[in-house]
DNA sequence: CCGACAATTATTGTCGGACAATCTGACGAG
DNA sequence: CTCGTCAGATTGTCCGACAATAATTGTCGG
């Protein structure tokens, strides 16, 4: 049934091609700009300014801005054009305790029987990067580290709420780029997210949602400390 | 404080003006058209066609794609256009289960004393829906039937969470507007709603969550029966 | 000095047209 | 039957234009 010609053996690395329309790809260089802290929160983003400098139109540009809205890194002001989103405390409080939903729920399916190699691995990979040094600032560790905490709504083995948690999560990175400069006992956070695998390879419902609530909540006002707005 | 012509008495009934963008009109008109079952799944939305229709330009049209797109109402072939979801049968387990992690996260906020007034007013509404014949056919009963359940997810107080179950429900009901004829025993339904609403109230959490699981997995059979695909 | 008002400027929202790239389906050659 | 070729349709992207709206500046009377 399978054809032929389905895969050819020595040619392995040929380089993929981008397939993706001019408006995803000025939209991604968006979202890295955003998460690398090179625009800061509140900051306008002009149509044809970004137009010019990315070398596409403006109407272009704003396909790419109708993206990043609706992912929330960006927030619309009518007549008044786009600014990288801010968040507030409120905002926070709404990240956070959605956060705590969805990845409680993933703790519970992790307790009772689902595959956690996916976030045996995310923590693998949050612990090498907080020992590398990395050239790209702290921004990969963060990433790593958020990456590890959706590992644990993967375990739900649900793509839709997979994906609200990567939105929930993206705004954090957006609020945490321009800060992340601050990174106090890393090596203690990363220990902390140990625990919490202990606990749920243990089968320890109770405790490891006990866990993961106290580390969302030390989270919340370690970031609530930096970010500001109301 | 207040100027002397904030409000004046006797013109209460001034038709509101839509201060919304084009692209967002142009996608609301799309959704109802959608949700009342004007478009099939898998339809394809033709730009040119729709911009004549709608009196638009064509980068308008587009726009409003991009919107319904990212709701996941419509979905995108590259360079094929957009055309309406089709749900697969894969997509339904995927929207039912997410709807189950949410909802029944709703209902522990419930029995543990949240408010409940919204859930009995949107009992309400639903009752009364499914009485009245309502002349748009049953598009307004299956509404109100899913913002019940909406209504569970606001239970826990975070909008984000509310938008999710809401974006959930808006494919649900794309699904359901093309074979919504069928409507055997409402009443049975709205009485399984009361069911649910009296264990919260009572404060029975695990019974609660026991009838809304069964509720929606009785929900979800009696849908995948009428939809088809794969 | 200050607030209200008018004028100017910048920017967005929307339009229309244009063109290349891509997909689809039909057709004909081998 | 498979493969290239071709024409038609549709999308992706660009450009230029304009009115509507918001932000800024300038003016003036108190």
């Amino acid at each position: 049934m399978s054809p032929p010609f389905a895969t050819v053996k020595g040619m392995a690395d040929v380089p993929v091609i981008d397939r993706t329309s001019t408006t995803l790809r000025v939209a991604e260089a968006l979202r890295t700009m955003l998460f690398a802290g090179d625009l800061h929160p509140g900051e306008p983003l002009r149509e044809v300014s970004l137009a010019e400098s990315f070398g596409v139109a403006r109407s272009t540009v704003r396909e790419a801005f109708q993206v990043l809205a609706t992912e929330g890194l960006v927030t619309r002001y009518p007549n008044r054009g786009v600014a990288v989103t801010a968040l507030s405390a409120d905002d926070l409080d709404e990240i956070f305790g959605a956060r705590l939903v969805l990845e409680s729920a993933g703790v519970r399916a992790g307790t009772s029987g689902s595959d956690l190699k996916p976030v045996v691995e995310a923590l693998a990979v949050y612990a090498e990067a907080v020992d590398s040094p990395g050239a790209d600032g702290q921004a990969e560790s963060t990433r790593a580290h958020l990456e590890f905490h959706n590992s644990l709504v993967a375990l739900l083995g649900n793509a839709r709420l997979l994906a609200s948690a990567h939105a929930l999560t993206a705004d954090l990175r957006l609020g945490l780029a321009s800060v992340e400069r601050v990174r106090r006992n890393a090596r203690d956070q990363v220990a902390d997210h140990r625990k919490l695998l202990r606990l749920v390879r243990a089968g320890d419902e109770r405790g490891a949602v006990a866990e993961l609530e106290r580390h969302l909540a030390a989270a919340k006002t370690s970031v609530a400390a930096r970010v500001v707005g109301g």
